[in-house]
DNA sequence: ACCTGTCAAGTCTGG
DNA sequence: CCAGACTTGACAGGT
């Protein structure tokens, strides 16, 4: 099996290369004059998408092929006071030259837009929030010429005391998205609300692939389920979308403290993720890791070494690449 | 150069 | 019904 590993957004080794330089509401609105104010947001975002590219680069250099982009790459994009402007077409060569790095160099994108895009929710306003922030990232991977295997992963959202109801107020609003939205989605189960297997359930019903988060699962397990055991119902809401032609994607990271189980590590232990890649490696071709870690890149240059050590120790694994695992089933 | 409070957005908890 | 926590990188305003 092969295993590719990625990371989020900003690289702890690049210096001065932030993708997610900002302008708050605050200073927007006290700039007096409203036309060069959005001229200076365009240039920000501009400055993001070329640190977004001198980021693919570094990722080539490091042999990465898997990759999050930060969605705070346009400052204000969808912001209401803001309606009347266009981000977009002022930036197409930029969101142009990212994508066709992306593509030339096969490095795997995606966005996950946060904790405000909640489908679950019984405000309409929330909902139609929420619906704009998602058009608002796939017209940026649209931008980019990206196809469908370029997502945006989200969680399934609140339960307002009723799990069950918002489940299937989530579904509902789920079918009512465009398809060419809706196609992006991928679900990820979350550390306090929907759990895998919940997540799971509401994959399957909407036709969304599963980002099954393997900290998040530790977490929030209440039915007590080994990962491996929804593993092959997870691969086939991939297979359903995608036919093979992507491979499923997890998430990884280690807990910071006993005292805060569920907050991210400055690195990722290797033990709990090889053990659980071990065990899918046999009926599974590929698998893709977004490492969620502090340190971010150099989070996974240290996990590399350690699968080197490991490899070295014995295991069934063979480092193949700068980011890349092959992994061997364990013959009984 | 460095420190601290604040930031567009939602939800949950506790008072 | 409302304040504060949650969580995060970066701004803004201060020293």
């Amino acid at each position: 099996m092969i295993v590719r590993f990625g990371y989020v957004a900003m690289s702890v080794q690049l210096e001065n290369a932030s993708p997610s330089k900002t302008m708050t509401m605050r200073t927007f609105s006290r700039l007096a004059n409203r036309e060069a104010a959005l001229r200076k947001l365009e240039s920000i975002a501009r400055e993001n998408l070329r640190n977004t590219l001198r980021l693919l680069k570094h990722n080539r250099y490091m042999d990465v092929h898997v990759y999050r982009l930060t969605s705070k790459l346009i400052p204000l994009a969808t912001h209401g006071d803001l309606a009347d402007w266009d981000p977009y077409a002022p930036l197409a060569d930029e969101f142009a030259e990212v994508g066709a790095f992306a593509k030339e160099h096969g490095i795997r994108l995606s966005f996950h837009p946060d904790h405000y895009t909640v489908l679950s929710t019984p405000r309409p306003e929330v909902y139609a929030a929420s619906v704009k922030d998602l058009a608002h990232h796939v017209q940026m991977l649209e931008m980019m010429g990206l196809d469908e295997r370029a997502t945006c992963n989200i969680h399934v959202g609140g339960t307002y005391g009723d799990k069950k109801a918002a489940g299937r107020r989530f579904a509902e609003h789920f079918r009512r998205l465009e398809p060419r939205i809706a196609r992006r989605i991928t679900l990820e189960n979350d550390d306090k609300t929907f759990s895998a297997s919940e997540t799971l359930d509401l994959c399957e019903q909407v036709g969304a692939p599963m980002v099954l988060d393997l900290h998040h699962h530790a977490v929030n397990n209440p039915d007590g389920v080994a990962p491996e055991a929804i593993w092959p119902r997870i691969r086939r809401t991939w297979d359903l979308r995608y036919g093979g032609a992507l491979p499923p994607k997890i998430h990884a990271s280690s807990p910071k403290s006993p005292s805060d189980p569920r907050g991210h590590a400055d690195y990722v232990d290797p033990a709990p993720l090889v053990a659980f890649l071990i065990r899918i490696a046999e009926d599974t071709p590929a698998v893709d890791v977004m490492i969620e870690a502090k340190r971010k890149d150099e989070s996974l240059l240290r996990l590399m070494d350690e699968m080197k050590r490991l490899e070295a120790a014995g295991a069934p694994l063979t480092v193949t690449g700068g980011a890349s695992v092959e992994v061997y089933c364990k013959r009984s």
